[in-house]
DNA sequence: CTATTATATAGGCGAACATTTATATAAAGG
DNA sequence: CCTTTATATAAATGTTCGCCTATATAATAG
């Protein structure tokens, strides 16, 4: 009939409320953990993982990339466009070419050092 | 007539192939984007990176976790579920509560490493 | 101009995912 | 036993996602 008590309410008496308490105060608010996880997305993908290392390095025009890895154009630029519109990536003309980089914003920071914990990529840029 | 080529060659004599090379030494391979790019998914989820960062801190009970995050239990035994089929967590029972924390093998350890960077979890392990 | 090359975008398809509702197991207490 | 509580699992749903094919834009070359 009550419907505010759906679930078990093994919080009301049974567990130790300082512990609850403690543990909140190191919980990373919706906000911080949405930002993390977004963060978190763009290298939840293999082929990001790989078009991220390499753009950690140098910059690079997006047939190169679709070269190396072995993938279609479309697919490579649909990565891009995605890492792109959440501020991680940029590019540059030169001729036909689009050339793309990390961005040295925050995000592409973070980024850095994901990888460097990860595929153990270590900070290349000339 | 010939399928070989569907994408743009660029590759071909256009690219600075000492660069392309240069690159290929960095580039992760396959497996090893795949194995971060499945770290990276873990945390991928905010519900997740608000579940691990408390496990980070301590072990806790389903209950606690879905008090705390105010979610259904089925939800939070969803993400577990998953988490301890990658080998990410592990539970002893206590009673009728599952004691969940986050393992101390190489995966569990890097989680760790990415948390602290991205949400500011310290290592607070007691 | 026309042709070619590099890139971007749109639409669609199939797979994966996060959550919910409902049900099942399991432990404890009365 | 029977009830309650803690947790797990299953089925269903709505959404997101990665890639494809096809087409569009843009730059260069001839």
């Amino acid at each position: 009939m009550d419907d505010t008590a759906r679930y078990p309410l093994c919080g009301e008496d049974h567990i130790d409320k300082l512990h609850e308490q403690e543990i909140s105060t190191y919980l990373p608010g919706e906000d911080g953990a949405a930002d993390a996880a977004a963060l978190f997305s763009y290298l939840s993908d293999s082929t990001r993982v790989r078009l991220l290392s390499m753009l950690s390095v140098s910059e690079m025009c997006v047939c190169e990339m679709a070269d190396i890895l072995n993938m279609s154009q479309p697919a490579i630029s649909h990565h891009l466009r995605v890492l792109r519109q959440c501020d991680v990536v940029s590019f540059r003309k030169n001729g036909q070419r689009a050339l793309y980089s990390l961005n040295n914003n925050e995000a592409g920071e973070t980024i850095r050092r994901l990888l460097a914990i990860t595929v153990g990529n270590e900070d290349r840029r000339a």
